[in-house]
DNA sequence: CTAAGATTCGAACGAACGTTCGAACTGAAA
DNA sequence: TTTCAGTTCGAACGTTCGTTCGAATCTTAG
């Protein structure tokens, strides 16, 4: 590995780092300057942007998660077993690279153009692999299209990413029982057993409500 | 309702609307300005800043939710009900009010100082509130302490907020649908009776692995 | 050593930013 | 009509932004 390259990994991870503190827009490239000891011109010598140094950080990070997923489901034939994986692969890797996912999840839309594409093209080969793998699950049950399956994709995901939000490395939960937590909450539910019955129809709003955020307006 | 609180109305939600679209950060003042046909000094007659435009969006938003849900909860005791109600409280408010959600969803650290500890503190209440019903419903059954309730309580968040990202209130699936779901889904789970036994064991990593983004370098 | 490329940076660029200010306009009360 | 508070805005402020450029410094092959 070149020096260039280690330093440029350098400037890249430190990026991460201020772009997950402070979000990507309100992270100036003298902020990065600042912290990588690097000059502001300096940085210039390293990327031709500030987009292509988010560019960066999210394509290594979602090559690196595809990378070692596609590894890790190899010869695995059983749907629970793969989505076990894939969870566990994918909370790892965040565990592992808080800021870079964290970037990876909130910066979604601050890339544009091919930049965009590019990324939002792998995102939705991740996506729509765990979609297979949900689908697959679902034709191995009796119980078939109780759940929209869009729907679940999209559920899984929140519970996995939204833990940028609260979980901490270093805390006391470890990765792997967060992973088996959110994967017995995904497959068994958080009470299995019982009918969510008497919510779907009883607690409906009768007539049509005001449901705008400001008062006095229709919605 | 004066002419002054019907403007500042319509300013807020074209605000949001905006720092949906792009971002707070990356929103001028001169965007709002040209979306409301307000100049720029103009706005400043409604707001003495543009991060008191976020406060306004944030606070109104969470006000109405809450007050909402708490006269939805009124008298109700069985927790899944209860759980039914919440779930429907605030995927109906975020459907109706997408961009006002997202901005809360999204700029919560985009805040500072006294504004970000008022929006927290309500937040706050709000996450402790869905964890007191989950709590409840945890204790209301004899399979206890079987799933981590922070775990399962920010699961249950993630997953309705996650939603900003794929779902579109004009499409085909209804929010009452949706929230019919997301509830069977965090209840009853994806595949009720499956255990996921063989996940949490079998396909860990034998040995340290590099977790790390980035090639090369040590985790 | 010398030469040549790779790396670094101080200084500056034009553009865009949030905010302010005083003047102009408006509408209703007197 | 006069008055005055409420509302609007053009113009400008100081600041910070991403980026560039030419020169200086460092590294290494010959």
């Amino acid at each position: 590995m070149s020096r260039y390259d280690q330093k440029l990994e350098f400037i890249l991870r430190t990026a991460a780092r201020i772009f997950a503190e402070k979000s990507y827009h309100s992270t100036s490239m003298r902020d990065i300057s600042r912290a990588t000891n690097v000059s502001l011109a300096g940085l210039y010598h390293y990327c031709k942007s500030k987009e292509e140094l988010l560019f960066l950080i999210q394509d290594n990070c979602f090559g690196r998660v595809l990378e070692r997923l596609e590894e890790r489901l190899e010869g695995v034939e059983d749907p629970v077993t793969k989505l076990g994986i894939f969870i566990e692969n994918h909370l790892s890797f965040f565990a592992a690279n808080m800021s870079e996912m964290k970037v990876l999840s909130h910066e979604a839309e601050s890339l544009r153009g091919d930049l965009y594409t590019h990324v939002s093209t792998r995102k939705d080969k991740y996506t729509k692999l765990a979609r297979k793998i949900l689908g697959e699950l679902q034709e191995s049950q009796q119980n078939k299209q109780i759940i929209d399956l869009t729907v679940a994709t999209y559920a899984l995901f929140g519970m996995m990413n939204w833990i940028y939000n609260w979980y901490d490395p270093q805390g006391k939960l470890r990765v792997h029982d967060l992973a088996r937590h959110l994967t017995q909450l995904f497959l068994g539910g958080f009470s299995p057993g019982l009918l969510p019955g008497p919510v779907s129809t009883n607690t409906l709003p009768k007539q049509r409500e005001n449901l705008s955020i400001w008062r006095g307006t229709a919605g």
